[in-house]
DNA sequence: ACATTTGTTAACCACTTGGTTAAACCATAT
DNA sequence: ATATGGTTTAACCAAGTGGTTAACAAATGT
């Protein structure tokens, strides 16, 4: 079949690429070093991508295709709130072991591209409304301290994914190494979550 | 006198090199971009920086001398953890408002390049060894609720830096438009440090 | 068997990149 | 005045850059 070959080489190209632009970004990421981590010719990238843009954009939206569904659980799942912070919590951080280059990548090139998110925005992207009302409710029925949804939203979200986005800072400050950095993460699948519920559960 | 013109110029290119650099990074920047915005030549830029590389160094050593007396004021002041807590939310946020692409220069050039960091640690790096002295203490006395040094100071440096990061992103998930999100920046100057002293104290 | 479509390559192209050079400019010291 | 020194410029350069082309290979349909 053609189809083999054919699929193949375009799946190992998103692949390369996936790797290369994820570790050096948009603007240093280069064509030739794709095709090489791909081993193939650098005109088959154009063949089945035909720009540079576009092979970038397939890598982007399969990545956020990938985080998307975890914020959802935050945000649309029906456990109560509690339940929601300490299942995310361990499993975003599982998440992203897995792929570390993620939230730096998405981060970054969000703010190099403003365009990108409204592209997103489109077909569907989460939303904050029904957590909101969650919140809200909870806060009413005395069940957590008054908080708006939006700002804890940001909390769980910048404890969560802040650690691994700044990794190398982190690292840095806390004098660790690699083996050192990643006890602290597995650390904070549970700290992180206590640390939230602490500051909002009502006495 | 020859030096006004001189320095004059040198600071120009620094300013000019500063913002490009800071908005589109190393790898989009371009040294023609950054001639055109400090109204000279390009071979200018060679004649008081030598290189790309050593132009960005010089971008990226003054960012970050910005930074850490910022930092500073959480791991070696001499007030109490809630004090310090208060006072980094408030003025970071303020600060950050004044420089807003500098966190995420910073983390992303980090992550681009690890040897920084290196070269960084050389010159009087802010440590933690103080402030981990004063949480255990506090922790000790009761004063707070039992954490690791480590993990608070991520906690405080991820709830304050993570906004600022990750703008793109949070504006999207609240459906802010630039007025609406710099009203929730600035209710975060006194909500993050509530959120983090109620999660710590104890009952 | 043969024509046609699809996949793949090497060579090439126009253009941009960071960086250099040699000559001009200009304030100052003599 | 003029020689001297640092400052500034226009023109240039080699090495990449993303992208194209035309020819070749391999599979498929008839």
């Amino acid at each position: 079949m053609k189809k083999t070959k054919d699929e193949n080489t375009e799946e190992q190209i998103l692949e390369a690429a996936k790797s290369v632009f994820q570790s050096k970004g948009m603007d240093g990421a280069r064509m030739q070093e794709i095709a090489d981590k791909a081993g193939i010719n650098k005109a088959m990238l154009h063949y089945y991508y035909r720009s540079k843009q576009l092979l970038f954009e397939a890598v982007f939206n399969n990545a956020f295709s990938l985080l998307a569904p975890q914020l959802n659980a935050i945000l649309n799942d029906d456990s109560s709130i509690e339940d929601k912070i300490k299942n995310f919590t361990s499993n975003y951080i599982s998440f992203i072991v897995k792929h570390p280059y993620l939230p730096n990548f998405i981060i970054q090139e969000l703010n190099r591209n403003q365009d990108f998110i409204l592209k997103l925005k489109d077909k569907g992207f989460p939303n904050i409304e029904k957590f909101k009302k969650q919140v809200n409710e909870d806060v009413a029925k005395g069940l957590i301290k008054p908080i708006s949804a939006e700002q804890l939203f940001i909390n769980i979200m910048a404890l969560n994914i802040f650690p691994f986005v700044a990794k190398p800072l982190i690292m840095a400050f806390t004098n660790s190494d690699d083996k050192n950095y990643k006890l602290l993460m597995e650390d904070r699948k549970t700290e992180v979550a206590n640390f939230i519920i602490n500051s909002i559960k009502t006495t």
